[in-house]
DNA sequence: TTGACTTAACTAATGCCATTAGTTAAAATT
DNA sequence: AATTTTAACTAATGGCATTAGTTAAGTCAA
């Protein structure tokens, strides 16, 4: 048989698929095997546009990063300065949703040391410390604040995902009442 | 060659073994083959006593949300009536730090919905819905108080072991920022 | 005590996966 | 037009879970 020819495939193809693949079978089923398939080539052939499946999922994470702040940014965007907070707590969730498999892409990069990673998460951090000027904290309780936040929605994200809610209970009104008790708490620090 | 006698292994030490297998080499080297060669045995014979490598994992997770729960219980006798919820908190963390593997099982079950999954994971749910009593909450409101505590300090150990917190600053500062934040806005609530 | 049964180990084999090595032809460059 | 680079390919290796079939140790009833 005949190699095919060269055109088709790039990166940004190749990411955009796995991704894909992420969100409609789950993020353990991003396998060098499955992606081929998807792409109608041989698993071998990838190796030639990324380092082996560690690779690919660092590409992953990176892209699912850039993809979430970018919904942070829209969220921001599209809500009245007053609920910033809230507001980003519902795009991040959103985000979720809808890109379960990118989503826990997320934080499973095969070295969360790495510095492209984690000069796309630190974006992140800026954003939300940036929105929280409002509260007027010192510097260290704002750090402590964005690290709060994120442990808060991230552990939202995650228990949802994994089915670990299993009451009969609004989910979206959980989330509320867990940020705006949260913020509650830090505004009451400032007095 | 001979099979070997039977009179070694029971259910008990496979699932510790395997907990301690999760706690040194990490959740994701808990494999058959790894289990068997640390028990001197051939993986196929493995399946005489868990039903593949998902029943090995349903048992992992049941263990550790047991596990789990009693160390609740400890850190719940251990402290003062007044700061139970911190101290549920650091319990909560300081066992997940010492057994990493087996708490990332304890999410990680094939199938959550499980009934035995599930009511393991109840009986933490009561026994932090309990500790909040003397917040005087409605019912629904308890329900996303605990829901909101479990978020929040699940989310925290799940960064801290992904290795999410960059910065230099102390994490179990940022634990008693985010846990002590949120109470105080739900006691807040009360009035 | 002996014989039948059950059980928990085994070996052998299958299929899927990632990965490496070596090949080939298309595309790009000179 | 010739050469180099590239991106596909096939073939092969080793690790994994899993199934099927085998065997001998332990259990238990006659």
């Amino acid at each position: 048989m005949s190699p095919r020819p060269k055109t088709s495939l790039d990166m940004e193809t190749i990411i955009r698929t796995a991704a894909d693949l992420a969100d409609r079978k789950g993020f353990g089923d991003v396998t060098l095997a499955n992606l081929a398939k998807e792409l109608n080539i041989k698993s071998p052939s990838l190796y030639n546009h990324v380092d082996g499946l560690p690779g690919l999922k660092k590409q992953l994470a990176i892209y699912g990063i850039n993809n979430l702040y970018q919904a942070l940014e829209d969220a921001k965007e599209n809500f009245s300065k007053k609920d910033v907070v809230l507001a980003l707590s519902i795009g991040y969730v959103g985000f979720a949703r809808k890109h379960p498999g990118v989503y826990e892409a997320t934080f499973n990069a095969p070295d969360p040391s790495d510095s492209e990673v984690q000069d796309a998460g630190s974006k992140i951090v800026g954003l939300v410390l940036d929105s929280l000027g409002a509260f007027g904290l010192e510097k260290e309780e704002a750090l402590h604040a964005v690290r709060g936040l994120r442990s808060l929605i991230h552990g939202f994200c995650s228990l949802e995902q994994k089915g670990g809610f299993g009451l009969n209970l609004s989910l979206n009104e959980s989330l509320s009442f867990m940020v705006e008790a949260f913020m509650a708490g830090i505004a009451a620090r400032r007095c």
